[in-house]
This record gives structure tokens, sequence and C-alpha cells, in this order.
DNA sequence: CCGGCGATGGTCT
DNA sequence: GACCATCGCCGGC
């Protein structure tokens, strides 16, 4: 495969409409694509995606969208390649990219980035909102230039480099706590190596 | 190296 | 008032 190696080639924002596919291809397809975002200050922060989870709502128990429409689930049933952000634990910040049309309240959860230039470690959900400088502020925020976007600068990662588990901390979800879909790239950067899934 | 657990607050019943 | 799509520390081996 290519290096995953960040390069200096031209980034192409991917439009709401790629986000808007089957969820299952768009998770695979983001591995190997490039998260970037500028914060307030005009800095640039970025890195590759290695590792992301699906949710498939409303019939995906493990999804927030399985118990229907809250305030808290209100942007994943909004239009898709936006942000959809939630505090967890009393003090992570998760990032999801809304999925589907309007009305089907899927999303990808960004698990782990290999890091690009003068970005620190993002091998878990809440470090990666930490790297990143990501909180609810930017809830519901449209996936483009600068703030926050997700490009596509020609990596391809080879197909034997990528793998699927089930998903992390969803254990409670019965049947669908066993779907294999968290899906990996090869990479050190991954936020654990075994899907212990505790609960 | 590993498993257990505390921190800390939003969300929903 | 219970649960939670987490993290990092600490102690035991």
């Amino acid at each position: 495969m290519r290096s995953a190696a960040i390069t200096a080639s031209t980034e192409e924002p991917l439009p709401a409409e790629w986000f808007a596919r089957d969820t299952l291809v768009v998770a695979r397809e983001l591995l190997g694509k490039l998260l970037v975002r500028t914060l307030p200050d005009g800095r640039v922060r970025s890195g590759r995606l290695v590792e992301v989870e699906a949710y498939l709502g409303p019939d995906d128990r493990a999804a927030h969208s399985w118990r229907g429409l809250t305030p808290r689930t209100r942007v994943m049933y909004g239009p898709p390649g936006h942000a959809y952000v939630y505090f967890i634990y009393g003090m992570h910040n998760c990032l999801n990219f809304v999925t589907r049309p309007a009305g089907e309240p899927q999303a990808i959860l960004v698990r782990a980035l290999e890091p690009g230039p003068g970005t620190p470690r993002a091998s878990g959900p809440g470090l990666v909102c930490r790297a990143l400088g990501i909180d609810r502020a930017l809830n519901g925020a449209p996936l483009v230039p600068p703030t926050l976007y997700v490009a596509d600068d020609g990596c391809r990662p080879a197909p034997a480099a990528i793998f699927q588990t089930p998903r992390i901390g969803v254990a409670y979800a019965g049947e669908w706590a066993v779907k294999p879909w968290r899906f990996c790239l090869e990479s050190p950067y991954l936020s654990r190596r075994l899907p212990t899934n505790r609960a």
C-alpha cells in the first residue's frame, strides 16, 4: 500500500453527499482519509483516520438514536456531512460524522488518528477531540473547510490492511454488541489492539 | 503487562 | 438516580 505518512499532496474535501451513502461503506472508505481541524487562532491540526465505528440507528441498540429523537440525538437525525459531538463520562468529548439522508439517525464515531504535523497522539475517541480542540461547540457544524472537514489526499489503503472487530464499550447492546462495525487500518495508533469490549 | 477503579457531569427515566 | 460509544492511575503479578 501507499505509505501512511502524511503527505502534502492536494486535498479534496469530501462533500455532504459522500456521507449520505451506506454507513458501513462510508466507514470503510473513511480509513486513510485526512481529518483537518483549524483552531480559532488559525493553527491547523490534522490526522489520518485509522479507526472508526459505525452506528446504525435507530435499530442498532448501541446507537444513541436507539431510543429515538431527543435533544442530544437531534443532530444524528439531521443532514449528512455534519459533526455530531457529545460529552461523556463527565470529561470527554467524542466526534462523529452524520451519515445517510436526514431522518435516518446514523453516524460514524472517530476513534483514532495517525497524527499529522503538530498534532498530539489521538488513540481513542476522547483523545481525538482533545488533540484537535473539538468540543460541543462544534456539535451540528457542517464538515467544510476550514474549521473541520475530511479530505481525500489520494491515500488508498490496501484491502489487506483493513480489518473489522466488534465495537468498543457497547457490551450492553445484546446482539448488536457483536456486529463487526469497528473498522481499523493496521497502525501503531489504534486505541487498542484487541476488542476487549468491556462494559 | 494487566485488570480494577475513580473522576466528573450530561442525559434520560 | 442510574447509566454512560473514556481515560489514566495504581497495585498486583
